[in-house]
RNA sequence: GGCGGCGUAGCUCAGUUGGUUAGAGCGAGCGGUUCAUACCCGCUAGGUCAACGGUUCGAGUCCGUUCGCCGCUACCA
C-alpha cells in the first residue's frame, strides 16, 4: 500500500468554540488536501479536538455539565463549523476516544521501556488554567504570569528526558531546511533549543478525567503530551497499517504552538520512541483586526464568527450559500499570514470579494460566455488556441505549484489570479467584438483561448473554492477538473461543446449598502488559532478555609525610604517600619509610583512571607497593591493612620 | 534589562543567495473600450525602502548605532 499524504491541523482545545483563527488553519489545510488529491495523491487529512486536561473537567463542572457532555458539545461545534466551511477531513479525532487513549498509553510504555521517562518529586505552584507549573519566582501577586489562579502541589510525577534531544533536533533542523517552515520561525526554534532544553513534567495527579498513566493510575498524562500523540493515534498506531499513513507530510498550525510544542517537544518525543519524524512542520501567523488603536479599544473577547461572516456575505451579495462559503475560504487563503500577521477585516474581505471574485474572475467568465453566445453560437470553437494564452496558463500553473510546494497558499492564490488578470487583458487586446464585426478568422481561436483560460482557472481555483469551481465548469459545459495535470489541456475543452448562458456566480456587493464603517465597528481582537488558549473562560473560584486566610499575617507599615532598584524597570527597594521592626521590601510598583513619593506613606504588608531575593536583593515581605491598568499597581493604604504593626484582617 | 522580530507608495503587502530607472493589488486622478456584474484595459504615485554611520565598484537586501512598534524572557515576596 502506498504511503498516503498525511496532513494535520492541531487538535483544537475545547475551551471555546472555533473562531476565525481555527477556521483559518483548518481551511488552509483543506485547500492543501484538495490540491494534493488533484495531484493524484492518496490523502489523509486529520483534524480533531483536544479534550483532556484538568481545565476541561473544571470548565465542565463550572458549566454544570459532566465532562463528557461538555466535550461532546464543544467538539460538536468544531465539527459543525468545519463541515459548514466545506472542510473535507478524513478523520476527526477526539482525544477522549479509546483509540487515542490506547496509543498514548502505549507510547508512554515505550518511553518507559526505553528509559526516556523517570519519576521525580515535584513541589511547587500549578496554574490550573494553562495546566503548567509555575516557578516560585514567576508568581505575580500570588498568581501565574498570565494572571491565573495557582495552587500549591506536592506530587510525584513522570518527567520526559527532553534535555537530551537538543543536539539531535538541531542536526535534524539543519539537515533539512524545509523541515520547519517558514524560515523565520525555524530560526526562532534554533535559538530556543540553543538556549538549552529542560526535562519536562509529563504527568499530573489524576483528577478523574484524562488518560491514566499505565501502571500508575493515580496520574494522568499531561494534556500537551497527550494531545501531540493524536497525530500518531489517528494512523492506527500501534496496530498494523499505521505506516501507510505515518509520518505526517505536514503539520499545520498557528505560530504560538510551533516553537515549544510542534517543533521541539513533538519531534523529541518521536525520536525517543524511535519513530519517524514529520516531513514538514509549518506555522502561519495570526489574523489581527484593524489598526493598533482599534485593537486596543476592542480587545475584549470579540471574535469574528466564521459562519456569521458567511451569512453576512450571502446577505450582502445575494449569492448562493455555498458561494458565500467559498468567498470566505478565498479570503482566508488569499490573506494567509505566512510569515508575519495580517489584518483581517470585513472591509478587506468585502474588497477582495468585489475586486477579485466579482470583477476579475466572475466578470471574466460572464463576458466570455456572453461573447460566445453572440459571436460563436454559444459553442466552444474548434481549432487551436493562441500561444500567448497557452503560455499564460502554463506560467500560472507552474507558479501555483511552486507556491504550494512551500505551503504559501496565499502566493498560490496570487498565481491563479495572474491568469485571470491575463485573461481580462487578453480580451481587451484581441477584442473579439471587433474580430466578429470584421469576420476575422482569428475569432475562433481567440474565443477558444479565452474559454481555455477559464477552464484552467476553474481547475486552479478548485482547491480553494470547490463550489464556485463547479459552477464555472457547469457554465462552460464541461465536467469538473479532477486531475491537476489536466489543467491547460486543450482536450479538456472539446470543440462543439455547448456553453450555458452566463449567470453571475459572485454578485457584487453594492458599496452603497455595505457601510464602510461597519468593519471597524465590528472588528475584533486578534484571533490566533490556539489549541491551547491562554485565557480561561471559566475560572473556578478556589475557595479557601478561614484558617488558610488567617495564616497570612497582614500588618500596617510605614515606608521610611524608597529608591529605584538599579537595572530594573519596575522594582522599588523600600525600608519599611512594621511595629518596631524595620524591614527591606522589594516591590514592583515603579510604573505607578516614583520612589520619593512613597516615603512616609502607610501601606499594608504581608509580614510572614518567606523572604526572597529579587535582583539579588532580599525582600522581607510583600506590599499589597491592587492591579492597575497596563501592569501598574495601586497601593493599599489604611483609610486612617494606624500605628505601625497594627494587624489587618 | 536580555533575546528575537518588525518598520518599503494613501491603504494591504511582495521583494529570492547585495547589481541596471524599488514592485503588486486596492484606493485616487486622467484616458480608452463596450463583450461584460457601472465591469475591463492603459497611463499617473516622483515613496529620503524608519534615522544615522559603515563595508562594497554597487545595499531595501550585509555590519554598527539610534528611534518607534511587537513578541518571548528576567525581576513585580
Amino acid at each position: 500500500m502506498p504511503k498516503r499524504y498525511f496532513l494535520t491541523t492541531p487538535s483544537y482545545y475545547v475551551n471555546s468554540v472555533p473562531h476565525i483563527g481555527t477556521t483559518l488553519t483548518t481551511v488552509i489545510c483543506d485547500v492543501c488536501a484538495r490540491y494534493r488529491k488533484m495531484r493524484g495523491e492518496e490523502v489523509f487529512f486529520l483534524t480533531g479536538t483536544d479534550e483532556n486536561g484538568t481545565k476541561v473537567m473544571e470548565a465542565a463542572e463550572a458549566n454544570g455539565e459532566k465532562p463528557q457532555e461538555f466535550v461532546d458539545r464543544i467538539s460538536g461545534e468544531f465539527q459543525k463549523v468545519f463541515r459548514a466551511m466545506h472542510v473535507e477531513y478524513d478523520d476527526f479525532l477526539r482525544t477522549s476516544e479509546p483509540r487515542h487513549r490506547k496509543a498514548v498509553q502505549r507510547f508512554f510504555e515505550i518511553l518507559r521501556e526505553k528509559d526516556q521517562v523517570y519519576l521525580d518529586q515535584y513541589q511547587g505552584w500549578y496554574d490550573v488554567s494553562s495546566e503548567t507549573f509555575v516557578k516560585e519566582a514567576d508568581l505575580v501577586d500570588g498568581k501565574s504570569p498570565d494572571g491565573n489562579e495557582v495552587r500549591w502541589v506536592e506530587e510525584e510525577n513522570w518527567f520526559f528526558r527532553l534535555s537530551g534531544f537538543g543536539e539531535a533536533l538541531l542536526a535534524r533542523i539543519e539537515a533539512d531546511p524545509t523541515f520547519l517552515l517558514p524560515a523565520t520561525r525555524r530560526n526562532e526554534v534554533v535559538s530556543f533549543i540553543q538556549q538549552g532544553l529542560r526535562d519536562i513534567c509529563i504527568t499530573r495527579a489524576n483528577p478523574g478525567w484524562g488518560i491514566p498513566v499505565p501502571g500508575d493510575e493515580g496520574k494522568v498524562v499531561y494534556v500537551w503530551f497527550d494531545a501531540l500523540i493524536n497525530y500518531l493515534s489517528a494512523t492506527g498506531w500501534p496496530d498494523e497499517g499505521w505506516e501507510s499513513i505515518w509520518p505526517a507530510d505536514v503539520h499545520w498550525m498557528a505560530k504560538e504552538i510551533f516553537t515549544r510544542f510542534h517543533a521541539t517537544l513533538w519531534p523529541a518525543m518521536l525520536m525517543a520512541a524511535d519513530l519517524p519524524l514529520p516531513k514538514h512542520v509549518v506555522a502561519h501567523g495570526w489574523f489581527t483586526f484593524g489598526t493598533a488603536e482599534e485593537k486596543m479599544s476592542k480587545s475584549k473577547g470579540n471574535v469574528i464568527a466564521p459562519l456569521e461572516l458567511v451569512a453576512e456575505i450571502e446577505k450582502k451579495t445575494g449569492c448562493k450559500p455555498a458561494v458565500a462559503v467559498d468567498a470566505v475560504r478565498y479570503s482566508l487563503a488569499a490573506l494567509l499570514p505566512y510569515e508575519g500577521d495580517t489584518n483581517y477585516t470585513r472591509d478587506e474581505v468585502d474588497r477582495r470579494y468585489n475586486a477579485d471574485l466579482a470583477n476579475d474572475l466572475g466578470n471574466a467568465l460572464n463576458r466570455s460566455l456572453s461573447m460566445a453566445h453572440k459571436f460563436v453560437n454559444g459553442q466552444v470553437p474548434d481549432g487551436e488556441c493562441e500561444a500567448e494564452a497557452l503560455a499564460a496558463i502554463a506560467q500560472a500553473k507552474s507558479e501555483f505549484e511552486s507556491a504550494m510546494e512551500e505551503f504559501r497558499v496565499n502566493a498560490a492564490v496570487e498565481a491563479a489570479w495572474g491568469l485571470v488578470r491575463f485573461l481580462n487583458k487578453y480580451i481587451d487586446t484581441r477584442a473579439p467584438w471587433v474580430l466578429a464585426k470584421n469576420g476575422d478568422p482569428a475569432l475562433a481561436s481567440v474565443m477558444r483561448s479565452m474559454l481555455l483560460c477559464l477552464r484552467a482557472s476553474e481547475g486552479m481555483v478548485r482547491p480553494i473554492m470547490p463550489f464556485a469551481a463547479d459552477e464555472i465548469a457547469r457554465q462552460l459545459g464541461v465536467p469538473p477538473t479532477k486531475d491537476w495535470d489536466a489543467i491547460g489541456k486543450e482536450s479538456k475543452l472539446p470543440g462543439g461543446g455547448e456553453l450555458s448562458p452566463p449567470e453571475p456566480i459572485f454578485p457584487r456587493i453594492d458599496p452603497k449598502t455595505a457601510s464602510v464603517g461597519q468593519a471597524v465597528a465590528e472588528a475584533a481582537a486578534a484571533a490566533p488559532a490556539p489549541s491551547k488558549a491562554p485565557k480561561p473562560k471559566f475560572e473556578p473560584p478556589a475557595e479557601i478555609e478561614i484558617g488558610d486566610f488567617m495564616k497570612v499575617k497582614l500588618q500596617v507599615a510605614r515606608i521610611l525610604e524608597a529608591e529605584a532598584v538599579e537595572g530594573s524597570e519596575k522594582l522599588v527597594k523600600m525600608q519599611v517600619l512594621v511595629g518596631d521592626e524595620q524591614r527591606q521590601i522589594i516591590a514592583g510598583i515603579r510604573k505607578s509610583y516614583d520612589p520619593p513619593d512613597l516615603v512616609g506613606r502607610q501601606v499594608i504588608v504581608v509580614a510572614n512571607l518567606k523572604p526572597a531575593k529579587l535582583m539579588g536583593l532580599e525582600s522581607q515581605g510583600m506590599v499589597l497593591a491592587a492591579d492597575g491598568p497596563d501592569g501598574g499597581a495601586i497601593l493599599l493604604t489604611p483609610e486612617q493612620e494606624a500605628p505601625e504593626g497594627t494587624s489587618v484582617h
